[in-house]
DNA sequence: ATTTCTTTGGCATTATATGCCTCATAAAGT
DNA sequence: ACTTTATGAGGCATATAATGCCAAAGAAAT
């Protein structure tokens, strides 16, 4: 459950089915949305404003195409910390939100590492140098293991709402 | 490289500076790309609709809150088939299609596992429920490895435009 | 049943997108 | 060197969409 606060909205049928609209499709006119949930234009872009507001919508993005931009190359890191200290912790970061080439990273359980990063490159030569030249350089990097992506079965920014009360 | 087709397009400059303004927000208009990147609005729209008509510019999405939809657990699962047969993995990734919890599925090296999956839920009974009753039962899974993130330091879409030429 | 609050729908205004036409620039051929 | 041709830019007119305001309808509470 989401934390009570002041931005907490109620979600009901016609904010879900929104919601599904455009996280699937975010070119969507607002006379569009309206058509498909059954509102005149104003209710709804009424609703897609409180959604923003209460920042249940965070953004808007383009996704492009990895293979037509030359970027062929998925790896998934496993990255161990030799120090499980709160300033080794930072400094990692830090230096990871830096590189483009780094489109996830999380800090993880039950793998014999901390992080999992996922990195976007055009090719192997390209990899050996991100992962050489900058991330085993950052401090209290220990341990590294790489993984290749050889397909890209799904890949989606949805989010499932099936769980919305 | 991308290949070589009919649909192949010369990225200059100018394009790479608007796949890198819409990949970070897509809901910039029309004229306001064409300021930022010095073009009068109707060359460039007419470059965005050359980029999505060449497929490089793929679509427009809404992101939405994790937390604040509930969503609160975030799981990486590591898992094994029993044998490596196309029938194998043409029903594990028809069956895992069906399930909008697992939101990245990709076929990995490099691990003791085939594929790899990124699935959000709202809670850990949710987890356990999903992972019982839908990803052990499909057939062929023999070995499943659950990872939980504790905390996302790094959470895009953008790919990296610095390669391109 | 009446009052109050919330949400809706319609309309007018403003902003944006889109298609067409003209002009400039660069490359190719004579 | 000059002309020809093609590619892309800019500007304008029209169509389409967004936005704010106000009145009306529906739901909840007393």
């Amino acid at each position: 459950m989401p934390k009570k606060s002041q931005s907490m909205i109620k979600i009901d049928r016609i904010d879900r089915s929104i919601l599904e609209l455009l996280q699937d499709n975010g070119e969507l006119t607002n006379q569009e949305v309206a058509d498909k949930v059954g509102l005149s234009p104003s209710p709804c872009l009424r609703r897609v404003r409180a959604l923003e507001k209460a920042g249940i919508i965070v953004k808007r993005v383009t996704l492009l195409d990895h293979k037509k931009l030359g970027l062929a190359l998925t790896a998934i890191i496993l990255i161990g910390m030799d120090r499980h200290t709160p300033e080794r912790f930072a400094t990692f970061e830090a230096k990871v939100a830096e590189y483009p080439e780094v489109q996830e990273c999380y800090l993880i359980t039950g793998q014999d590492a901390d992080y999992m990063l996922k990195v976007v490159v055009p090719d192997m030569d390209q990899y050996h140098h991100f992962l050489l030249n900058h991330i085993t350089r950052i401090q209290g990097v220990s341990g590294v293991h790489s993984s290749f992506v050889l397909r890209r079965v799904i890949d989606s920014s949805a989010l499932p709402l099936r769980y919305l009360s």
